[in-house]
RNA sequence: CGGGGCGUAGCGCAGCCUGGUAGCGCGUUCGGUUCGGGACCGAAAGGUCGGAGGUUCAAAUCCUCUCGCCCCGACCA
């Protein structure tokens, strides 16, 4: 490499701190410092929230959602009214209590989640069962006053998605609730890259004033686990709490069963601690605001004319490349630039890889001669440069970074294979999770809340889910590795961001 | 909110102990030479030393308070 210092902090010195360098050279967001808690995210880091809002609402189109838009605040009353969520979000409440000069005689609350004033509306909006089911969701910020954030991960003001439906019947809302799990699943291993573990939670773990939550965790490369989405069934407890009734088929007046489900920017977290590397930011195709970059490499004017022409020409042709997804109903142009500053080519090598460019294109005089292009992929692979014919090239691009798609989910599988485990005895388990670093442990569990605070008391260690089948060890009865009494499945255990 | 660390130029830091007109590296701007893995020469711009108060003839430096950031813990998407 080279003998300049490094900007970047490698993973095995210092994990939470490569992860800030990792923002900070990538250019993806800063602390805002002039208020507390929260963050700025900066253009390129918020071209790829655009690029996760664009996929996601896609696919909540096409399971017959809505777009809508709810008040910031919400008056204080409101959270109050279904016990446990006032108890849940209380602690982390922001209150406005001032407003035109005056006390307000009823403060707001800045929404933490919109459940109570969502449920006031679907209680003005819901009569009869025609109504049902209401599918509903908001792309909106939050705001939850945490005692320590970090960047995308935990910031005082986050941006979110939060989906609110409406069901005439209880297993309607549960499938909902699945359905929507399996959507951000497929979204974080399919565009995101990011092998992901569906599970329900614990009771502890459970959202507040939801009867079940379900979730998809997924592995950091320290071994955490990332709460990546959640999707609640509700059950009536909202419905009870805002009056949203209706008129049954057969006439009777009924509370609706509701849901609520979200994903929010901490995704661009998970993201970073998926695939980054030593060397910076790396970045999926499908959600890299920049797929390729052309580097013009050039002597004299003579030749940095016609390099120029040629990067030109590439460009215009491979921007007309729709990549989007199959299925999807919007087009996705491949996204080229090319790096004309007045700079070492191998300045700007490094300065696009820290920012996770997919590709790098390096075209100059020779490949202009054979008419061939020089690229070199952001990670994997051999490492190494190659010489493609142009025009095979251009035809085979849209391959090409779907296979790095595919690769990057491949070698993040690997790394979470790598580091799960089964366990089966108390001390391999004390052992296992010492350092500073985790694992997932598929670990059987007695099923109690008692149990779950003395794992995580001694050890830090959380349930971070029951799994659903399919996605841990078959269901096989056995004794809790902590207590020792009877267990009837292994659950997911793991520290956690 | 408890424990620890840190706030001095855009970034990274020195200076503080032992008060005396604010420095270094990188970056930035301008001019030139360069250009297939972090170029070089020359010139220049850029800081109310996080903020407030105090001690002093004099405060980046000493004292008090305060705000913010990072790490560790408790809470959480």
């Amino acid at each position: 490499m080279s003998s300049k210092p490094e900007k970047i902090t490698p993973r095995s010195e210092d994990y939470p701190q490569w992860y800030q360098d990792v923002i900070r050279e990538a250019d993806l967001a800063e602390p805002a410092k002039v208020v507390k808690g929260c963050m700025v995210i900066k253009p390129y880091g918020f071209a790829i929230w655009e690029k996760i809002q664009r996929t996601l609402d896609s696919r909540f189109k096409d399971t017959g959602h809505q777009n809508a838009y709810f008040p910031l605040l919400v008056p204080q009353s409101f959270i109050t009214k279904e016990a446990e969520h006032v108890e849940g979000f209380a602690p982390e409440l922001a209150v406005v209590t001032h407003a035109g000069g005056e006390e307000l005689e009823e403060p707001y609350v800045v929404r933490p989640t919109s459940e109570t004033i969502i449920g006031h509306f679907f209680g003005k909006w819901i009569s009869s069962y025609r109504d049902l089911p209401m599918l509903i969701n908001q792309w909106a910020n939050v705001m939850r006053w945490e005692l320590r954030t970090r960047m995308f991960l935990r910031t005082t003001e986050f941006l979110w998605q939060e989906g609110h439906t409406a069901h005439a019947n209880h297993d309607e809302a549960k499938e909902e609730v699945r359905r929507m799990l399996d959507v951000y699943a497929d979204f974080a291993q399919g565009t995101m890259g990011m092998p992901v573990i569906r599970g329900t939670k614990t009771e502890t773990e459970r959202f507040a004033g939801a009867v079940d939550t379900l979730c998809i965790e997924a592995m950091m490369q320290d071994g955490k686990a990332l709460q990546a989405g959640t999707s609640h069934d509700l059950g009536q407890n909202f419905g009870k709490a805002f009056d949203v009734k209706f008129q049954s088929e057969s006439g009777e007046l009924e509370y609706v069963w509701q849901t609520s489900w979200g994903v929010s920017t901490r995704l661009v977290g998970g993201l970073i601690m998926t695939h980054s590397d030593d060397d910076g930011l790396v970045l999926p195709p499908a959600l890299a605001p920049i797929h390729a970059v052309i580097i013009p490499i050039y002597r004299n004017d003579e030749q940095k004319a016609a390099v120029m022409d040629a990067a030109n020409a590439l460009r215009k042709e491979l921007g007309a490349i729709d990549i989007a997804p199959q299925g999807v109903r919007y087009r996705d142009f491949l996204e080229v630039q090319i790096d004309d500053r007045d700079m070492r080519p191998g300045a700007k090598f490094y300065h696009w890889e820290r920012r996770g460019v997919p590709m790098r294109i390096e075209l100059g005089p020779k490949d202009l001669e054979k008419g061939q292009v020089c690229i070199k992929m952001r990670t994997g692979g051999t490492g190494k440069k190659e010489f493609l014919d142009r025009d095979a090239f251009v035809a085979g691009i849209k391959a090409r970074l779907d296979a790095y798609q595919d690769e990057l989910l491949a070698a993040a599988k690997a790394r979470m294979a790598e580091r799960t485990v089964t366990l089966d005895t108390w001390d391999e388990f004390v052992k296992t999770f010492e350092g500073d670093d985790s694992v997932f442990a598929w670990c059987h569990w007695d099923g109690t809340t008692q149990t779950e605070a003395a794992i995580k008391a001694e050890t830090k260690v959380t349930i971070r889910c029951i799994p659903l089948p399919g996605e841990g060890p078959d269901a096989e009865p056995g004794t809790c590795i902590k207590t020792g009494k009877p267990s009837a499945q292994r659950v997911l255990m793991a520290k956690a961001y």
